[in-house]
DNA sequence: GTGAAAGCGCTAACAC
DNA sequence: GTGTTAGCGCTTTCAC
């Protein structure tokens, strides 16, 4: 079977219909049109249905930036947001609690994942500006955000969420992680626990220093010392935890709890107790909740986040900014709740 | 403290410079500017300072649409997602292979929640054509996808992903679901389990029925007999997959082995097992990952799919739509592959 | 090399 | 009620 050059099938293509051709073809003009399309009063009903009937007729959709070019509001009806990765579940669900109030005021979320790269932030925020967002949500990666500022100027608003921004005032949404560490810590205690081990995330996120803030808080109002052998921040993944915790467990006065501070670091410290089959003797609580957590023997007890309420507290401040709210800026914080299943109620040492 | 009404500060809001504005800042005609800021040729280079200069003092950013407008290609650079949920863990995997592969080809990615309402699929896409995508990837909800065919005749592509698409010939990429369930089910059999249950989603949802389809393949291949009794679809949550082993375990000749087809339906049927204290004894194979899966006593042996492999080559197939290609439809099979990690190596009755 | 004029699809302002 | 004109920010065409 040979293929002759000239016959390529082109792609139909049809050009897209434009209000000129609903006009035409219902015989009004093209303000009529816009009009009956944007439901707008001072057209009789039986111009209105004519204009319906074409436009259905031509499967016409309004180009909608070609309208906010002109348009007086000049909205694109559509928010940029900036997170470290879509794929990441945290993210997700910050997505799902912003998409949820943005649908309910006609808007569409634009997201780009940065993958925890700093320029990568700045790059997705200019491609967002050049699609015209009309606002933005950031979760602050690289350790400035005063780029961000121009666009506040210009009337574009900005809230971050999950990190604070730095030398920017913006609206922000952060959980209470420096209370959250602090309770986890103190249920710990409260269990008897008086060697608590600390491991974190690598300490360049600034959530991560939050939460060592709230370990070292509550040892301290706990009146008890920190062995610094017991507090190792910097852990990048999940094998990286399993191995710290093995040295932890290889001192000579070995934690009898765990705190750990991040979702990766809990999987990593939870293998490591069950490689030594130590899981029902070593407390542990992590920060972040982990899917099947509780099916996990003992149940993982976790500081949990309200994903949801960060993404919708951030979507409504950005609403309200848009709908011309001028005042200060405004700092949320949503609370964390500690859930109780089991690796968290080990009892420590009788004293 | 009185405000007086004149005095609240209106946001300095100062316009947005145009390339009329970097223009006159630089003393050069407007489509010079144009030219500098697309890197068209035949700009002096000392010319080209200048436009630069000034764009960058004004912090100029060209509107991606307005150019769009009068633009030969019309490209907006930006893809429509259509997925179930963002939220949802294995929909955010696939938009992220999407994601990378339209960041590689200058493109953003639109993603629209529609959560399995049919009716939110069709108010999706026609948000999404508003804004004037260039493209659709769309997971079917509906059990029609005729109505896309109006923006693939326009040269807007569509490629479906997750799910085939009904009443529309367009591009799909699936996992292999038969396949996956068949070597699920086929694993069981191999360590000796003849009793062997189907415990699966609702079956309105198109890829619940493919892998029923593949466990009754399998049980035939084998030669076993399906107890009608065993096979138990249309379970819509966690909760509902518990009460359903329960049931199962009471039979007097219950299941020697489970075939999940769907990640919360596996959390369901662990649950289960765990609360009966039979984990040890009935075998498990679930469809889908569940994170931590590892860390359940046993293992969770799990069929998982490629999803980052599936966004990209949906993504992949899109782009050389974009590029012309006119070729017939694809179909894109994405191999699944089954993960042992103990639930589904628990051996079955000696013969 | 450069710029003026026209026009993309739509809405604002003002006519009728 | 309805249509006409201008113009949004940009690219095209084409003249210089």
């Amino acid at each position: 079977m040979t293929t002759e050059p000239g016959h390529v099938t082109p792609r139909s293509t049809r050009p897209r219909p434009t209000m000129r051709d609903v006009a035409a073809l219902a015989g009004v003009g093209v303000k009529t049109v816009s009009r009956v399309v944007n439901g707008e009063p001072n057209v009789s009903s039986a111009t209105a249905a004519k204009v319906r009937a074409a436009a259905a007729r031509l499967d016409f959709e309004p180009d909608l930036h070609a309208g906010n070019l002109r348009r007086r509001d000049g909205r694109t009806r559509t928010l940029g947001l900036v997170v470290s990765s879509v794929a990441n579940p945290f993210a997700g669900q910050v997505h799902r609690g912003i998409e949820r109030v943005a649908a309910a005021h006609g808007y569409a979320v634009l997201a780009v994942s940065v993958e925890d790269d700093p320029d990568a932030e700045v790059r997705a925020v200019t491609e967002l500006a050049r699609r015209r967002v009309d606002g933005f949500v950031v979760t602050p990666v690289r350790d400035d955000q005063s780029y961000l500022a121009v666009h506040v100027d210009r009337g574009t608003p900005v809230v971050c969420v999950d990190r604070e921004p730095t030398g920017l005032e913006a609206d922000r949404v952060v959980s209470s992680h420096v209370d959250g560490a602090r309770a986890a810590v103190r249920h710990l205690v409260a269990h008897g626990h008086r060697r608590v081990a600390f491991l974190g995330d690598v300490e360049s996120v600034q959530t991560a220093r939050l939460r060592r803030d709230g370990y070292a808080a509550a040892m301290a109002a706990a009146g008890l010392d920190v062995d610094p052998r017991l507090v190792v921040p910097g852990l990048p993944d999940e094998a990286s935890a399993t191995a710290a915790v093995h040295r932890l467990l290889a001192l000579p006065d070995p934690p009898t709890a765990i705190f750990s501070a991040r979702n990766t670091v809990t999987l990593g410290v939870v293998r490591a107790l069950q490689q030594a089959g130590r899981e029902r003797e070593i407390a542990c609580v992590g920060f972040d909740d982990v899917e099947a957590g509780d099916l996990v023997v003992p149940g993982l007890t976790a500081v949990v986040q309200d994903t949801d309420g960060l993404g919708r507290r951030a979507a409504e401040l950005l609403f309200a900014r848009l709908d011309g709210d001028a005042g200060p800026c405004r700092r949320v914080v949503v609370p964390t709740s500690l859930v109780a299943r089991g690796s968290g109620e080990i009892r420590g040492p009788a004293r």
